[in-house]
Parts: C-alpha cells; sequence; structure tokens
DNA sequence: GACCCTCCCCTTAGGGGAGGGTC
DNA sequence: GACCCTCCCCTTAGGGGAGGGTC
C-alpha cells in the first residue's frame, strides 16, 4: 500500500507552498495520485515528489514551466537533454547581455560623478578624455531645434536596432573652421557615445573621438555665448592649436534642469 | 509656440507603442502635456521626450519603473546616481546567480550524456572520475525507503535555504565492511553533489568523494542483487582492492523509468 | 480614412485573502 | 482546531482586441 501525503504534508517535505501544488495540478505539471471526490482533497504519494524536483530545477535554471510540461509529456531523457541544453544557451546569453549592461552603467555613473564634482562653470581648465566610440548623424544648417531632437531620437533608434549600447554621453561636432574664423559654433554632427565590444559592426559607421588633452570649459546654456567667446579668445592669447577636434557635449546636471531647459554643457577641443 | 505631437507622433519618434505611453500616463511616469478635455486625445512636446529616453534605460538595465518614479519626483542628480548604482548591484549579483546557474547545467548535461551513452548494464568496467563535493545525511538500519524519500528532501532543503547549488548527482555511501564481509549493501548516508564555489561554508558539512579510478558496474533496481555480486566477486577473484570508498549513484536513465522504478544505478567503488 | 479614446481580457508563477466544508 | 476546498483579486509592463468617437 502507498501512503498518501495531503497536499500540506507534500509541501513541507518538498519545500513549496501549497498554492504552487494547486497551481501545478491545474497546469497539468503535477496531478496529485488520488482526489477524494466528495471533499476535493488532494493527495500525494512519495513517487511523485521526483517531479517536484524536476519543477523546481526548472524554475531554477529560470526556464518556463510551460515547456518542462512538454518534457514531461514526452519521458524520454533525449528530450531533457535538449531542453537543458537550450536553457544554457539562454542562461549564457543572458549572461552577456546583463555584462554589457554593467559596463555601461558602469561609464554613465563616472559621467554622473563628473557632472555632480563639477563645481565651477565659466572657467578653462585641462582634461585628460579616453578615446571614445560614437555613432552620428549630421545636422543641416537649417535645423531647427527640433529638428535635432527628432534626429537624435533617430540616432536611438538605430542604436536599438543594431542592439549597440549606449554609453551615456551626448553632444555634437562642432565645425571648428567656423568657429575660429566666423566666430560662430557651428554643429556638423550630433553623436551619442557607443559601447564597442566588437568594432566591426557594418551597417551603422563608427566615428572616433581621439584620446587626448582637451582645453575645456563648462556652462549652462544660459552663458553659451560668454563662454564659448572666452575659451576662443584664451586659445588665440595664448596661441594653442588646436588639432581638429571639437565637441559640445551635454552634462548630467539635475533632472530639474532638463525641463527648465538649463542644460550643462562643456565644450572640449583637442589640443 | 511649443508644437505639440500626438500621441502616435510621439510613440514613431521615440520607438516606444501607443499602449506603454498610456500606461506611463496611468502611471504617472509621464503625463501628456496636454490633453484634449474633449476628446481626451493626449498631446506631447519635445522637451518630455527626455523622459523617455530615461524610462527606456531604465527598462534596460532592468530596474523596475515604479523606482524610476520615485527618481523622477526627486528630480536630484544623486537620486538618480544612488538610483543607478543600486541597479549596478543588482545587474552583478544576477551575473553571478546565472553564471553558477550555468556551470551546474553544465554538470548535469554531463551526466545525462554519460547515462545516455552507456548502452551496456551487468557488466564491469573502471572509470576515472573527478572529485566530487557532496553533502550528506545520516542514514538509520531501520530507515525504509519512504524515510529515505524524505531525508532526501530534506537534504534538498538544506541546500536551497543555503544556497548551495545541486550539480545533478544523488546517491549513496554504502559500507564497504559489510559489503566484503557480510556480503550485502548497507548505505551509510544519502548524498547529493553541490558546485564547491567557496569552500568555507560553516553552516553545513562537506564531504568529498576522492578523484581517482573507480571500478564500477551499472544496473537497473531489479538486477541490483546479481550485478552486486557479481562486482564482489570480480574484485575477490582478481585481488582487486577497494580504497575505502564506495558509493551507489543513481544515473539519469528516462524519466518514464523514474515512475516505473526502474531506476538505474552505478556502484562505483575507488581502487 | 487614419487616428485616438476607454474599457476589457491575457501573459508568469504564484501570494493572500474570504467564506465555507473536512480530518 | 487544524487542514483543505473553491473562488477572487493582485503583482510587471504592456499586447491585442472591441466598439465607438475624432482629425
Amino acid at each position: 500500500m502507498k501512503k498518501y501525503f495531503s497536499i500540506g504534508e507534500t509541501a513541507k517535505i518538498n519545500n513549496v507552498s501549497i498554492q504552487a501544488l494547486r497551481l501545478y495540478d491545474r497546469m497539468g505539471l503535477l496531478k496529485p495520485a488520488y482526489v477524494d471526490p466528495k471533499s476535493n482533497y488532494r493527495y500525494y504519494t512519495i513517487d511523485q515528489f521526483i517531479y517536484l524536483d524536476l519543477i523546481r530545477y526548472s524554475k531554477y535554471i529560470g526556464a518556463p514551466l510551460k515547456e518542462l510540461n512538454d518534457v514531461l509529456h514526452n519521458k524520454d531523457v533525449l528530450t531533457l537533454l535538449s531542453f537543458i541544453k537550450n536553457q544554457q544557451q539562454i542562461v549564457e546569453k543572458e549572461i552577456i547581455r546583463l555584462e554589457n549592461i554593467s559596463k555601461a552603467i558602469g561609464k554613465i555613473e563616472k559621467k554622473i560623478k563628473y557632472a555632480v564634482e563639477l563645481k565651477e562653470t565659466n572657467k578653462i581648465y585641462f582634461r585628460e578624455i579616453e578615446k571614445r566610440f560614437t555613432v552620428n548623424t549630421i545636422l543641416n544648417k537649417k535645423d531647427e531645434d527640433s529638428d535635432i531632437e527628432i534626429k537624435l531620437r533617430r540616432l536611438d533608434r538605430i542604436l536599438e536596432e543594431n542592439e549597440i549600447i549606449f554609453e551615456g554621453e551626448t553632444g555634437y561636432f562642432i565645425d571648428l573652421d567656423i568657429f575660429f574664423n566666423e566666430e560662430y559654433i557651428c554643429y556638423k554632427s550630433i553623436y551619442s557615445t557607443v559601447y564597442m565590444k566588437d568594432i566591426e559592426n557594418n551597417k551603422v559607421e563608427i566615428k572616433e573621438i581621439a584620446a587626448g588633452k582637451f582645453i575645456c570649459i563648462a556652462y549652462l546654456n544660459k552663458d553659451r555665448e560668454s563662454a564659448v567667446d572666452k575659451l576662443r579668445k584664451y586659445m588665440k592669447e595664448n596661441n594653442i592649436i588646436p588639432r581638429g577636434m571639437g565637441v559640445e557635449t551635454q552634462l548630467f546636471n539635475t533632472l530639474e534642469s532638463w525641463q527648465n531647459e538649463d542644460l550643462l554643457y562643456e565644450l572640449q577641443i583637442l589640443i
């Protein structure tokens, strides 16, 4: 005679909840060995417990219970093997995805910290900056702010579609000829920095911003004109020669400022 | 005059669905800039799009939107920073968890494959086996099958509670004195192999099964007696000396067999 | 005619009840 | 008195309708 265990006993022995057992019954994953027709009480036998082990293990490796149901109906080791192999692949992909995310978060953290620690605006300073990889969209002279915003969104969409990871910096490439000769800021293109694991990505063009020493000035939107003038004058007076690369990048300020359009920028010119 | 974008335009530009935008409205994550009181049509402005970036990014890093909601209400970079740091920690823990799972799946795969490739039963062979780490429960002579099953469940629960990772092998330590002198199988304890990353785990005792060459025989439950006899005789006749370690382990057969109690075992004696 | 609205039901793996029988 | 039953509502981040107004 097989001994019957009530749902509560079964739950306790196998360390699952009563609700879970009821759910498995409904799903067809594990039907009780006997159900009292009068009281609808569920009774289980010991040799059913192995299925609870399988269920637990499936949950542990993150597999959906429905797929396990298929395996259990086949009752074949080879099916079980391919189920496990499949899950192995999923887990490994997920690890890679999370590792990329972790790196991207790290970069963003750095950038936020930089902006938080930046105390003074409208003052010239020098910075060493690492090499940056960017994805770009060319801007036209007649583009208005709203056009730029929309182009930026389009850029984001390209990143998403190509599974390229945004690194948290957005800015503009500026035309240095115009900057020094005609003395105003002209944007050539808008960029987003991206995390480059495998450089070969033939669908999207990646531009590098060379590593090096940059002369910089930070300013709020309203002070742009005077700050930019200051930097230009300083470079001319001190005979600092630009090396062909200038960007204006947006710094994390406060979320409040984003709404007030009181944005914080940093102009960076490679020297 | 700010330009208004309809929900459809906003969705397209920002690469989100209309349903998602409606949800963000309901959740208070992003209310439209203007809602037509007659038609209830939602209208958004360009400077609201930054919030969609934040939402997208939160989802990307796996943070719950509710927490982002808190950040958005604070509108402070330091809050944003701690939100991101927190998420970073969560992601890193998850990576470690998944890496452990991946390793455990790999081990189980190996074990299943071994059983699948094992063609012959009731035949003696030799195997090199790597070192195994196990968690144990001592058995008493008067334990019946059902007691053993229940002790096994209790062992599983210990693993879960201590976050020890099961590696897919369960078996019994056998008493070799009795095996050779009194000529029957007596189980000393039941074990589960576990994945040991950090050996120091003072709450649970870990026993090792030494690596080495084992003399083995595989058999179905019904053939146990004769198979075991065969091995014992073979060892005596050929003067093979056991080195103090013998286990009977359960092999993955088919799921069907589990239910029929037609289980496949392998007796392994270190030589 | 394409766009938008508000319900409403569905997804995973159960958790937490209420209200009422059963061991 | 402790245990078990069947509803029923709730969780995340929306997807996919139906049925009906709106640009």
